[in-house]
RNA sequence: GUCCCCUUCGUCUAGAGGCCUAGGACACAUCCCUUUCACGGAUGCGACACGGGUUCGAAUCCCGUAGGGGACGCCA
């Protein structure tokens, strides 16, 4: 059995779409459990629409996802020499052809197709023309003979789809090189696919017509046909076709939003993929598992609430360090300014709390926030609220009670303050809840206890006294 | 217009003729835990697109219908 090979052959005309990731995904997945090699192909043959920075984009959000490729990347404009070569080969074996037909004479053909209800189909005017008849002043293309068999259908066994039949008749003769000698998308997608040695083709179900046509080509050659999994695509939440105002399309957003790559590559697997009830699979254990012919035949939709419970589990899953190194951008964006070494070191301690209750690491950040952030701390409205005249009563009341808890720590501010509450005849929450919107400035955090032990007896002192002075 | 693909809870899915009074997860609701918000635990809500067959028996097989998606370029 030879080595498994697949590609991720994207075109360079803007991001990486979330579907070209899973796409990729699936590709690197697959390659990795069989144990073979996974390449990229930048598809840029058009010229007018590839961008140097949209290959740039594509490359990082690869590495970002973790999804990084065997080898050097191939660009297929590149390749156009050898794509022209497999082409004039064919002419030669007579297995293709120069057609004069004008962009014009065409357009004319297939409205007057569809103004008759015909498939459009090129109808193979110089197919068997004779050369001398050729006008001088056109650049012909060159187009492939399709099977003449017209009563016949050819057969697709894909990994996804199954066995695909579609009548010859749907076959034309399509154009392998423009008038001006460049190769066009069929031709280049062929040949590059056959050089590379791509033994699985794994790529989206909008190529699966497509597939037809490539195989005329590699029937032409001789060539062994690949593999085949055509992979359906990913929608809106809506069920339409996913664009921008579905909101994150490119996977750049995912990451800005504070989303972890372990967390894309799970949700990303377990979009159209199952393996009975498991929900929660990390990479590894996708390697062991993973197979082409699991993945559904029916378009998923973005969840973006699932995506989010998947990024929570992944973000209790990693390490403080980890985790506070990936928070540090989002705690300098939410602050508007690099935080200070206490804050940072506060902001580290309370972490572990802190990581259950954010599902993406700009929440993580927003909900640590008060730990960086310099004083006076502004409350928000909810915490504002609750500083009634009894409550501001309580914030000096425990000023006093925390200035001689000997040992700052958890345990002995929460037995200073339970005494009180109870000496008070007050529910602890009536303690609790002020001491939290004066050392947050909010009404939800970690324990406020814990909360006061890390930011230490100053500090904490401090933001009581910013309250009871405002 | 022609051809191809798809269709199980709101969403992602399990399901390969009897294990299905259809299972899990997210979301939602209620309760428990609790100083708040979360986390965690429990319970609930909720689907085989429709119509015909085949069969003792169908979500699963066959045929239609409807709806959705895709392809039909000298774009990729």
């Amino acid at each position: 059995m030879t080595e498994v090979v697949t590609r991720f052959a994207p075109s360079p005309t803007g991001y990486l779409h979330i579907g070209g990731a899973r796409t990729a995904l699936f590709n690197w997945l697959f390659a990795r459990h069989m144990g073979g090699k996974y390449l990229l192909r930048i598809e840029d043959t058009d010229r007018e629409r590839s961008t140097e920075e949209a290959v740039e984009a594509i490359m990082k959000s690869l590495k970002w996802l973790g999804l990084n490729w065997d080898g050097e990347p191939v660009f297929q404009s590149q390749q156009q020499s050898r794509h022209a070569e497999v082409a004039h080969e064919l002419v030669k074996q007579g297995k293709a052809y120069y057609c004069y037909a004008t962009p014009e004479e065409l357009d004319a053909m297939r409205e007057e197709q569809h103004a008759q209800g015909l498939p459009i189909r090129y109808d193979g005017r110089w197919r068997d023309r004779d050369p001398s008849e050729a006008p001088k002043d056109i650049a012909p293309v060159v187009r492939i003979k399709a099977p003449s068999d017209t009563e016949g259908e050819m057969v697709v066994h894909d990994l996804v789809q199954g066995e695909v039949h579609v009548p010859y008749s749907q076959l034309d003769d399509m154009v392998l090189l423009r008038g001006d000698g460049t190769p066009t998308y069929m031709l280049s997608v062929v040949v590059d696919d056959h050089d590379m040695g791509i033994t699985h083709i794994v790529r989206g179900d909008d190529h699966l017509t497509n597939t037809f046509r490539q195989r005329v080509i590699y029937d032409a050659m001789g060539w062994k046909i690949p593999q085949f999994a055509h992979v359906p695509m990913i929608h809106g939440t809506d069920g339409s076709k996913l664009s921008k105002r579905h909101g994150a399309v490119s996977a750049f957003a995912y990451r800005d939003m504070g989303y972890l790559p372990e967390a894309m590559r799970n949700y990303l697997l377990r979009l159209g993929w199952g393996h009975g009830d498991t929900e929660i699979i990390s990479t590894e254990e996708a390697i062991k598992l993973f197979t082409l012919e699991d993945i559904g035949r029916s378009p998923s939709r973005m969840d973006f609430a699932k995506l989010a419970y998947v990024n929570a589990h992944y973000m209790r899953d990693s390490s403080d360090d980890t985790l506070m190194e990936l928070t540090l951008p989002f705690i300098e964006e939410a602050l508007e300014h690099k935080p200070d070494e206490t804050g940072l070191a506060r902001f580290r301690a309370g972490l572990t709390d802190l990581k259950d209750r954010a599902e993406t690491l700009a929440e993580l950040a927003h909900a640590g926030l008060f730990y960086v952030r310099p004083r006076p701390l502004p409350l928000d409205a909810a915490a504002a609220a609750l500083m009634d005249a009894p409550a501001q009563g309580v914030i000096r009341d425990i000023h006093g009670v925390l200035d001689t808890v000997k040992d700052f720590s958890n345990d002995n501010i929460e037995k200073a303050l339970k005494d009180y509450a109870k000496k008070k005849g007050l529910k602890l929450g009536k303690v609790a809840m002020p001491l939290r919107a004066a050392l947050t400035g909010t009404t939800s955090s970690p324990s406020v206890f814990h909360v006061a032990e890390i930011l230490g007896r100053e500090e904490t002192l401090a933001r009581l006294s910013d309250i009871a002075r405002s």
